[in-house]
DNA sequence: CTACATCCTCTAGTCACTAGAGGATCAAGC
DNA sequence: GCTTGATCCTCTAGTGACTAGAGGATGTAG
């Protein structure tokens, strides 16, 4: 049972574009084609493509992934290199949290003590202003939004 | 005291090249320049880019802290608009820790279980492979590292 | 047979920088 | 004065992981 691009989009729960992005860096191996040169995909396509999807959610970026997919297209090899992989990314995550954290603390008090005057006396931009006010937090910034 | 764009760069811990940076996308006004079209800047401008350092690390995209600078800029404004600001960017700054913890809970156990075999028996594998293991994640992921 | 959905490729944009080429200028030491 | 090495200039291109849109071909339902 094959499925066109769009039906494989739905099943893995991703968007169009993105599984032929994932196909030009070469995560999904290149799609047969129709006679009209559409993609055509079956059902352990599937599977792999959830594999991707659900790694990137977890975090993992698309070079482990792809390590990740080397291993589990061998499943003769030991697992060392997933679990070193898996270890790697929940440090990670650990310490983006921790700094967060400390971000998290920081625009508390910001905005805790946000005044309703005017911006001459304004805690938030006071803070911003003054890096005194807070000890150093981690390096990459977040891009939360705002 | 006039600074070169070096000294500048030194006193507010932040790399050259993003110094040009904000000035091109305008961040910082055009600097002033010497007869042979090198910058140069005063005390006033290390304030500036510190505090747009800071706002970084604290998470603030570039639009917000266009928008913050401004708002400094004019002491007599109501400072209501920073406050909205600070508190956006607490609440999507909460929202990624609840994420992370998700995610931490989620990568725990993977890397609990690890297995010491064969990747097909692998346990960080098959949770990768088989979605079914987690309840639902937020959407952005995190690029932690790995 | 006519819409309209879906597909194709290709290019360019996102965000906040970072890296490097190729060349000019400056500051220090001799 | 001269050399050496650091710093500066502009410009282009690359990062990561996509997303958006143009312009055109094909598929499908009524």
């Amino acid at each position: 049972m094959s499925l066109s691009i769009g039906r494989l989009a739905k099943a893995a729960d991703v968007k169009v574009p993105t599984i032929r992005f994932y196909e030009e860096i070469g995560l999904l191996p290149r799609a047969a084609r129709t006679a009209s040169d559409r993609r055509v995909y079956d059902q352990p396509a599937v599977q792999r493509l959830a594999f991707i999807r659900h790694a990137r959610q977890l975090g993992f970026s698309v070079e482990a992934i792809r390590s990740l997919l080397d291993l589990s297209d061998q499943p003769d090899r030991p697992c060392e290199e997933a679990n070193v992989l898996a270890a790697a990314q929940l440090s990670a995550v650990e310490n983006k949290i921790a700094q967060l954290e400390v971000l998290r603390g920081e625009l508390r008090r910001m905005v805790d003590a946000a005044c309703h005057g005017r911006v001459s006396a304004c805690r938030v931009i006071e803070v911003l202003s003054d890096h005194a006010h807070c000890e150093g937090h981690g390096s990459t910034p977040t891009n939360g939004g705002a």
